[in-house]
DNA sequence: GAAATTGTTGTAAACGATTGCGGTTTTTTT
DNA sequence: AAAAAAACCGCAATCGTTTACAACAATTTC
């Protein structure tokens, strides 16, 4: 029947009325009479009339979308924030735009641009190593920085990574173990950094020492968390337990010292970070400090939210739980 | 100092020419003279000026980007494939929208909105529940499905299901197995049966029988694959070895017998399919068949994109290799 | 050297909605 | 019953581009 899609003239020709009466029986029903109402909506109905986003859009001076803007978009870890952000975004009929700050080069220019570029009107931020900077644009839209405190100008919503070291290495100090390793987060990033310092300032409340040679490089990656199995393995003398600052990390090293041999938690114990799906089908299943992944994602999608309706650049940084989660891969010490 | 953010105008007056000049010196630059194009290129610079998306798009009739709805977004089996996507979506101008299929409970309702509000020049499809006949709205954009094959006349992107499923019981039957099990996927998905008729094909194919008992219920979780595994562990007669229909499942399986002291793959021998990430950690780490996640991403938004440029609705269906790659998840059993 | 061709630019009409402003009614107030 | 207020609706401008068409200049062809 209808080649064409229905245009809001079509309808307000149906209808008999204006197509300013139209758009507004769809925005704001309560302004037009009952009967125009209901004569629009009826012409709605029968035309199959859908608003043309873009050109609402258009007219309104906004996208109707924001811009997720993820390191590795591979990586499940976000898969699951997305999901959260989404679930805000959605009802209040925003699009959630997602692209992949890992995919081209010149990074710094792709997000002026795309702060530039009124492809969205606000933008969450998940990638650490951005210098701050380059996101202070005048007349930019709202940003959002979630996982990452990089800045206090900027507002963001974070979880409490220091408190989540510090209850990793307390359980670990609790659990009898004074020699306690470390497998870091990739270096520049935020996140990785305040984990450090959380481990190493929980080390020293209790008295302990952080041997250098006892913190390892890592990336987050599970492949990282293989290499510094490869390393510990290599040490005369060896931590007793590992505070890893990712879930995939502590997979990594688990399966690569498993392989050789060696018995979690009887020969090392191990503590991940994040709590993904995975780890407590694992065996050992894994202690580890649980972060809300798809709470981190509702409340910046929130704060994005109110920042794009106050028009403000600037919002209360937030902050979500952590919380040790005790399962099999740390083993009790007594001597 | 620039409150505003410049416009078309802007520039064309900095410039000194029209905005049909600035327009063309963007978009087919070999048309205009040097000089001017020059001229034009700089006012750009010294204004900052970049093209309004929107307004554009309402021009050119289009919207510049393409939605994948999927089931359950915080599912990791997904990221990829959008990563995929998006990598092939990006570098030509696209933006990638997502949706979630289970967010909201109409959904047949909300996927024709999303056919018809033109909020996106073509949709990428994930979920296999759907009736392909929702889809066959009269001047929707193009359609591709990936990862299933509902319907002939819709062009999609699949695995080698079938395949896939051939390769896993035909390598668990040279490995000397002749009683295999089968946890599945969800019912009514496409993916779930093929896989399902490729087990019993296979068996047919060996003179094997397939035991209905043998074949366990699952929704592709991990926890569908440990409910499995309780039910493997009550039975009277168990199959020495199982094809599960996805990794997450046979990682669910095994931490459930391994927590009761099963030995993999002394006591039972597990196949996966997918080959996620984690599975070659794991310890044992798991035979799969491998599924390129990638590749699906980008082959879809590769074939939605030429439909979309032709203005087609119907494009060729592909197909993607499965591979089967043997960890230390099966036993060689001689008798 | 006139005619035809090619190259370069400007004019102005779209694209499809939203909304300030003002004009009619209708209702309420006095 | 006249005046004031409220409710309802239409006109037309506007959002920022793109692009057919026409105009004009420069070049080529005969």
């Amino acid at each position: 029947m209808d080649k064409k899609i229905a245009t809001i003239q079509d309808v307000a020709a149906q209808a008999g009325v204006s197509t300013a009466t139209v758009s507004r029986t769809l925005s704001k029903p309560s302004v037009v009479a009952k009967a125009t109402r209901e004569a629009v909506l009826a012409a709605v109905d029968r035309t199959g009339y859908r608003v043309n986003a873009t050109a609402s859009n258009l007219r309104r001076q906004r996208t109707g979308s924001v811009i997720a803007l993820v390191p590795n978009l591979a990586n499940p870890f976000f898969s699951q924030i997305l999901a959260g952000i989404n679930s805000v975004l959605h009802p209040v009929g925003y699009g959630l735009l997602i692209a992949d700050t890992q995919a081209g080069p010149n990074l710094e220019d792709r997000l002026s641009a795309y702060l530039q570029s009124s492809m969205a009107d606000g933008l969450i931020l998940f990638d650490g190593t951005l210098s701050p900077e380059a996101l202070k644009n005048p007349g930019r839209p709202p940003v959002v920085l979630a996982c990452e405190w990089m800045d206090d100008d900027l507002p963001s919503v974070c979880t409490e990574n220091a408190r989540g070291a510090a209850l990793a290495v307390g359980h670990l100090f609790d659990m009898g173990h004074r020699q306690i390793g470390h497998i870091t987060g990739p270096q520049g990033n935020v996140l990785s950094e305040t984990r450090l310092t959380g481990y190493r300032d929980a080390l020293a409340e209790r008295g302990l020492a952080a041997r250098p040679d006892w913190v390892f490089d890592g990336d987050f990656s599970m492949d990282s968390g293989a290499a510094a199995a490869q390393k510990w393995l290599r040490l005369e003398r060896r931590p007793t337990a590992l505070f890893c600052s990712s879930d995939e990390m502590a997979i990594g090293f688990m399966g690569a010292v498993q392989h050789r041999g060696i018995r979690v938690p009887e020969d090392v114990s191990l503590v991940g970070f994040d709590n993904i799906e995975v780890v407590e089908h694992l065996t050992p299943a894994l202690t580890t400090i649980r972060q809300r992944r798809t709470q981190i994602g509702e409340q910046a999608a929130r704060l994005l939210l109110d920042m794009i309706e106050a028009g403000t650049l600037s919002g209360p940084s937030q902050t979500v739980e952590v919380e040790l989660i005790c399962r099999d891969s740390v083993a009790r010490i007594s001597d």
